[in-house]
DNA sequence: CTTGAAATTGATAACCCGTCTCAAAAAGAA
DNA sequence: TTCTTTTTGAGACGGGTTATCAATTTCAAG
């Protein structure tokens, strides 16, 4: 019945495995999380305030973390907040981002990722994540 | 006599354009700033206590500030804090970090800007920044 | 179905980092 | 030196996130 089944049998997992519990906030905020790309903790408060006006919002930031930790989110600072990326259908991928609207595009390029590699070997790094970004203006505020 | 000459000469001509006035504490901080690659805000309050007890946490702030607008430095938030980076003396430059010692190595890579470029036009944008950071583990910190 | 230990929740205080405020001090043109 | 403008330093303030803790909920065991 419920979507996002697959989804919640990852969570489980996760809470099997660490010895938590499933809760009705938990699946709760799980369900309004996947829906989105990516969304901030105070976002997502707002938009649960009308399902259950009693979900705190210290509960959401718990919550999202502990899916960054179960492998379905991936937080990201921007600029003043932190914004949780929804990776659970998705691998990894980067962000073109609209200095005009907020827009912001996913994309994936490989070869990128190998000349990333090759300037790590170079300097001795092994790379365990990244973080690549672009700013600036989508066609629409071009103009 | 003293080092610096060149990017004290950056600062005061950025300073006379915007009517603003050379003081003790921006020349006292920029010779800091100059002798590190990246520092934030409170790691110079620090540093500088010594050579002068009453210089203010907020000066440092907005004399860094100032010197992004003069073209000195660049601001990178980075985690929870903000960290200057010196430009003054390099053009742009990406970064490898280590998440063992700390360690940031700069690496400038034009296959990868390029590609950057390709991406941004395929998806209609317009670059107008970036931000690239690799982060891993150093020679050192790999055993 | 109970029971009870352990985990979770929600309200809110605390925290951290950076900016704002404002009276006193300093800069610098005349 | 004078006088206007800018800057400074101390601390208050603000936004975003985490810590605290008593009350509630989960869930395994009986
Ligand atoms: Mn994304
Ligand atoms: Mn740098
Ligand atoms: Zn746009
Ligand atoms: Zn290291």
């Amino acid at each position: 019945m419920s979507k996002h089944v697959k989804e919640m049998g990852v969570l489980k997992d996760h809470l099997g495995k660490h010895q938590l519990k499933f809760t009705r906030q938990r699946e709760l905020i799980l369900d309004a999380f996947l829906k989105q790309e990516h969304i901030t903790a105070e976002e997502m408060y707002h938009q649960l305030a009308r399902k259950d006006p009693h979900l705190g919002l210290a509960t959401i930031y718990r919550t999202l973390n502990l899916f960054c930790e179960a492998g379905l989110a991936q937080a990201r600072h921007f600029g003043t907040q932190t914004q949780y990326d929804n990776i659970s259908h998705k691998g990894h991928h980067d962000h073109l981002i609209c200095t005009g609207c907020g827009k912001i595009v996913e994309f994936e390029n490989c070869d990128i990722e190998r000349l990333q590699e090759e300037v790590a070997t170079r300097n001795g790094f092994t790379i365990q994540t990244h973080r690549l970004e672009l700013y600036g203006l989508c066609s629409r505020c071009r103009h």
